[in-house]
DNA sequence: TGTACATCAGTGAACGCGCGTTCACTGATGTAC
DNA sequence: TGTACATCAGTGAACGCGCGTTCACTGATGTAC
């Protein structure tokens, strides 16, 4: 086996073990000590193929980042079961698509805002540009709903809306205050993006 | 000076000075030593006062509570400015007074959600019904918006709204991706507030 | 008022732990001849 | 094919740091007589 090939593996499998580990332990529970441990390594080795934990977090972001992408763009294109198709129907199974997501991965899920870049170093643009492209799809959403707005204003009206419905989901999935049923959170993601996509609806037709 | 006076000053001012730290340099910014220093005692002092830091937080994150329900009520109360007065706009003005709140406390308030009950050791009851309050204003305005709705109903609702808001401010406020101008940002809290606001009124009357 | 004693707030060095990262070393792999 | 050598992945003990918490001690304060 290549030298160049095995380096590629190990990489691959701690970000693999880091991804577990975050899935299951949370942000916090990943440790450089048990991750080699994990994928059968020395605590030394991790540091051939990787510069940083954290340059480990960012590439498990990624992944996390694609998978849910992956799901947006599947329910946005899925088409209505009961026919209504609509942007904002669209938006809406968005909206339980990104709810479904963070339920079933809630902590990979939360690493992604858990995760701060270590004072004075920035995020890599790749990683931004991920981020960028999320948004994206709403934004198209938004743009079928209201086609004659600026686009600088799409952008803060996807970002609002947005925010709306991670919030909902975010203290929604929190165990904090007296656990809230999953149906009535979805009730609640569909609610809010209804009202909020009909007020953006009625205010393009004045 | 008394003997427990003297304790009674002790706890407070380590009380204030944590609340300071906290909101100069956020919760992970608060330790022992620096705390010890602020106030002129020696680390050990701290412990024959407070059983913990954790008790700290949970001091000062009270203080936060009742300071941020002091302006939520000031602001249900105020009269609209321009005459408009239902709950919808007094939801508007508390949805402002938070998005106030935040953004000249921002990391004093972050630390209400930051902190979490070190594993097993649940949050004390008093801190809770301080938080059931707060909800408890958001839910008096809904009743007046449908009166004839269940309390179980109103509570989910009053929940939803609530973490939709807080989505937006908290999202907001993150310097992550590309500050936003506070005053679109508080365009956006006003939006989807009455956005929310009215499809509840507009459930009422079918 | 003075004296002896007990209490307990106050002290800060030291303990203990967790953990990311390094580094001198080893040994397998690949290359040159 | 065989031998000598160089490279570099792999090792894991050790370093270093941050930090919450403890604990043996000290000295001020309050009390009893």
């Amino acid at each position: 086996m290549d030298t160049t090939e095995r380096r590629f593996r190990l990489r691959d499998a701690l970000i693999s073990a880091a991804e577990r580990t975050i899935e299951a332990r949370g942000l916090s529970g990943l440790k450089a000590r048990s991750l080699a441990n994990e994928v059968g390594c020395a605590v030394g080795a991790i540091y051939n193929v990787v510069a940083d934990l954290d340059d480990l977090v960012l590439a498990v972001n990624s992944r996390t980042l694609a998978a849910l992408e992956g799901d947006l763009i599947a329910a946005g294109q899925k088409e209505a079961p009961d026919g209504a198709g609509g942007p904002i129907d669209r938006l809406v199974r968005m909206g339980t698509a990104y709810l479904a997501f963070a339920s079933a991965h809630t902590l990979r899920w939360r690493a992604l805002f858990e995760h701060r870049a270590p004072e004075g170093k920035a995020l890599p643009d790749w990683y931004l540009d991920e981020q960028m492209r999320l948004f994206g799809y709403v934004e198209g959403q938004l743009c079928e709903l209201q086609p004659h707005l600026p686009a600088q204003r799409v952008a803060l009206l996807a970002r609002t809306l947005f925010s709306a419905v991670h919030g909902v989901v975010m203290l929604g999935l929190e165990e904090k205050l007296h656990a809230i049923p999953p149906g009535s959170l979805r009730e609640q993601v569909t609610f809010i993006i209804s009202s909020i996509g009909r007020s953006m609806q009625a205010a393009a037709e004045p």
